[in-house]
DNA sequence: CTCAAGAGTTAGCATCGGCTAACATTTGAG
DNA sequence: CTCAAATGTTAGCCGATGCTAACTCTTGAG
């Protein structure tokens, strides 16, 4: 019923350029072919083919069984894309009374269907936040974003006291075992110790709670070294 | 990326239950082939295949050169998207400072994307509002709507008092105009004359002008008799 | 170094929602 | 009552996004 403009993107679209341009956000490596696969919970097959129209439609560069990455033109339309997202995901927590783990869903459709008129109202509302319910910084109207210089995740942190910037929203179950156990944006966190043949991390959180972490759960979380 | 189920219906699915809905709101008649592909700006060919599929999804009823009708299912559908419609319109104007005349696109687009739960929160936070910034009643979750008996429209009422329900949204330079004359929901009205062969209607608007209105104009906006 | 598992691609198919062109039916002006 | 215009349908096409099955390429364990 819409009437997408020569080039507007579909939500596919939208969705995959954001998909390449996150696994690269917090110093991760490139997405692949199957990383893609299992994040929107469709085939190989389906994916391989979308790539290639993307990189038809120069947003993406990829040749067969090489690297996937953004022209561009495309990271452009991701960032955009990611403001949308962060934007929402701030107005429904402060407006509409969600909890940080119940936003991103929402956003997540929101997203392709808000007017630039709508983004920009929010952001206005909501006086130009800096960063989202999960710590992550929103990207300026033309596509400028800041990332703290020092951020490290918790996996690789060496032991010390730092600050939670940060903490991935894709797993909801996990945002509320976090938010009970006071492992929060801007929370304050100390790192005890790495164990590296266990694979778990152990922390001291905001609530005086001593918690082992392990795998995806520590990469979830970026710090930064609080100045002593 | 969505995964819609097995019931779930596409935009445009929705689109066209809300549109055969919606023409017969305010007493009018059964909506068309012609009619509805002039609604969405696509081909009476593109309207007939897509009322098959809705058809054959028990939807609508249809056969072929006959009368559109919906099914009880179809009907419910209906229902929740004008309410989904008509809370995010209201949503709009009171949390975001949209103009009465700037809702109705943007809500065509949201009512895709917005949770039952994002509506409902809608619902709470906005006090459970009877209509939307048109005087349109919102029907409630589970489908059931209320109109006022005795509405005319201004087309067809005669000479004397009468109090504006309901002013359509489809056509925002219109609104734009009404406003500007003082024709809103709620504010009174005295329609001064018919005239038949001119096909216009004189009223004094609650601003005191008089002003003659014809076509869709008259047909746009809705009428209760005050009380004297 | 080899070769099988894993990763990626291709072929062939389906559905949805678009289109144009041609055809069929209904209806109302005369 | 007639017939042309208006209305609706069908046929045949397309692109986007999905699928399965079968194939190819890359890579790492041994
Ligand atoms: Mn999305
Ligand atoms: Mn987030
Ligand atoms: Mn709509
Ligand atoms: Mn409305």
């Amino acid at each position: 019923m819409s009437k997408p403009a020569k080039s507007d993107l579909s939500s596919t679209a939208e969705d995959y350029v954001k998909a390449i341009w996150s696994a690269r956000e917090w110093g991760g490596e490139p997405t692949s072919i199957t990383a893609l696969a299992e994040r929107f919970g469709t085939t190989r097959a389906t994916v391989s083919e979308t790539i290639k129209r993307l990189t038809a439609r120069g947003l993406v560069t990829h040749e067969p069984y090489k690297e996937i990455a953004l022209t561009p033109t495309g990271e452009l339309e991701a960032l955009l894309m990611v403001r949308r997202h962060r934007l929402l995901e701030t107005f429904l927590v402060t407006t509409l009374g969600y909890g940080w783990d119940e936003v991103h869903d929402e956003a997540e459709s929101l997203e392709h269907a808000a007017s630039t008129r709508m983004i920009d109202r929010i952001d206005d509302v909501l006086g130009h936040p800096d960063h989202d319910p999960h710590g992550d910084p929103i990207p300026s109207r033309d596509g400028v974003i800041r990332h703290p210089a020092s951020a490290v995740s918790l996996a690789e942190a060496a032991p010390g006291d730092y600050c939670i910037v940060r903490i991935s929203d894709s797993d909801s179950d996990r945002l509320v075992y976090f938010d009970e156990q006071g492992l929060l944006p801007r929370s304050p966190i100390n790192v005890q110790s790495q164990d590296d043949r266990a694979g778990t991390t152990t922390v001291v959180t905001a609530h005086g709670n001593l918690v082992a972490l392990a795998g995806d759960a520590t990469r979830a979380i970026m710090l930064v070294p609080t100045p002593h």
